[in-house]
Order: structure tokens, then sequence, then C-alpha cells
DNA sequence: AAATAACATAAAGTTAACTTGAGGTTTATG
DNA sequence: CATAAACCTCAAGTTAACTTTATGTTATTT
């Protein structure tokens, strides 16, 4: 299935600089072109670059996820340096949802403050108690 | 309990430079002065940074955390308006949450992908399972 | 076939959130 | 009391990851 530079942003919700960006950063090392120039996504590349939003989404730079592209054209010689960089993202992304979680529990915190706080009409409620209650 | 800009620092984890931006920037209106004009912090302005540090991790930007310090500063009439960035901040992180545990079960699998290559010595044993297997 | 939409490149610009550097004052220590 | 550590300001620099601009080509539609 090929697929249009349009086509794709679409379908991942990218813009098209951005994967003109990735291809020149050499994110899409086996991305085709036409005759006369025009880039050809096949399902290969949409994988890579589903792979690649979701190193992305760890925080990993280009610049890494470009090092974990060019491994990948290296063939099995670098199993181990991928598996080993999979493991620390592993590491990376569950410390990520320890803290989103603390992050979700200190705003329904803050929800319910200040919906208590409007019902009451002032914030004058929680003068004196917001220590003890929310450890803040 | 007073504390100087470094102890600050050490203790949440942010540089000096970085708390001089923020105080720049107004998100601390209340920080006290020596008559020297050192910065002296109370428990209130780490609350204030722990807020701040809150606010940062659901991925607000600097300004929108400025306007909701100055909501702060204009007492009661504004508890609507902070009541409602909250709920906002709070769909945010859930979105947050969501896409982060996408992310970890997509790494997940790449370590099972990784570690069982690397136990067989070769990438080919999920040559044509992929796509069954992790629906990447 | 003409017009429009979608594609291309290269280089410069943007943005946020700090960080660094230069130069100087204040406070604490031996 | 001298010297080192910790503080100060202001302006300029940094960085990543795009985005925008300018200019031109290719493909599709009427």
């Amino acid at each position: 299935m090929p697929y249009s530079i349009g086509e794709v942003a679409k379908m991942l919700n990218l813009t098209i600089p951005t994967l003109r960006y990735y291809d020149k950063e050499g994110l899409l090392p086996y991305l085709e072109r036409t005759n006369s120039g025009i880039r050809v996504f096949n399902d290969s590349d949409l994988d890579t670059l589903k792979v690649i939003e979701c190193l992305k989404a760890t925080g990993m730079p280009i610049k890494d996820i470009k090092s974990f592209i060019d491994w990948c054209s290296q063939g099995d010689c670098t199993l181990q340096q991928r598996y080993d960089m999979f493991l620390e993202r592993k590491a990376v992304v569950e410390a990520q949802l320890e803290k989103i979680k603390k992050t979700a529990e200190t705003i329904n915190f803050k929800c319910w403050y200040y919906k208590t706080a409007l019902e009451a009409g002032t914030e004058l409620i929680h003068k004196g108690t917001e220590k003890t209650i929310s450890k803040l």
C-alpha cells in the first residue's frame, strides 16, 4: 500500500514539514521516491513512524532515535544495544507514569479545593487546613 | 522558616538561575528580600513552587502559570477561573496518563521482541509475525 | 490545455525555558 | 580582617524540534 506524504500526515496526525524533517534527519532510511522525486511511503515506513512516535513519547531526542534507526539497519549485531535501549526506555516510562500519577493526585485535590471554595463563595474556608489535608 | 535560594534549589531539585527566572517572570509575587536585596523564601513560597512544578508537569506554559498566580492574587472573584483551569488540567493529565500507558505497552512489547531475538541470536524469528502480535 | 492542488528543496525563522557570562556586592569562615 | 562562598543583575546565548518562506516542479482535475 503506497501513501503520499499528505496521506501519512493525516493518518498519523503529523504535519507534512515534520515528515520531511524526519526524512532529512535520516529517520526513514528506506523511504522510496518516484522518478520525479516524490516520496512514496509504504506500511513499513508507517511502522517506523509509529515507533518514532513511541520513542518520542518517552522523551527520547531525535538524534538518539536516529541512532536506533541506524542500529536497525546494521542487523543482528546490534540486537543487544537495541534491547538495552528499550530496557532503559521502559525505566523512563515507568518513572513518567509514577510522576504523572502524583501530578494527577495534586490536580484532583486542587479541583476539590476550588469546587468547595466556589460553593462557599470564598477560599477562606480552607485557610489553616490546607497543609493538613493536601500535604502540599 | 526562611530559606536561601540555594537551599530551595536543593530541596526542589531546581537550579538557582531557574528560581531567579521564575521570580523575574512574576511567579513568586510574595517573595521577600533582605535589606541588601537577597531573596528569602518562606514555606508559602515553597508551596507556590510545588504548584508551579505540578502545573509544569501537566505541560502548562510559564505564561499560563503566571496568569494563574495573578488570579490567586486577585482573590475570590477569580475562583471560577481557577476551578475551570484545574478541571482542564485534570482532563489534560488524564489524556497524558492514557498516552503514557499505551507507550509503556509498546515499549514492553519491544523489550520482549528484542529479548527473544537476542536469545535466538537473530531478529529473523519475528519476521512475518510482528504485525499479528504487536498490532504496531 | 489551463488551472489548481499537491509535491519538492533550501535556508532562515520561531519558541520556550532556561543557561551562561560578565561584573559586582554581601555574608560567613578561619 | 581577609578571603572564599553565596548572593545579586542584566544581557546575551543555547537548544531542540519544528515551522515558515521563497521558489519551483509534478500531478490531477475541469
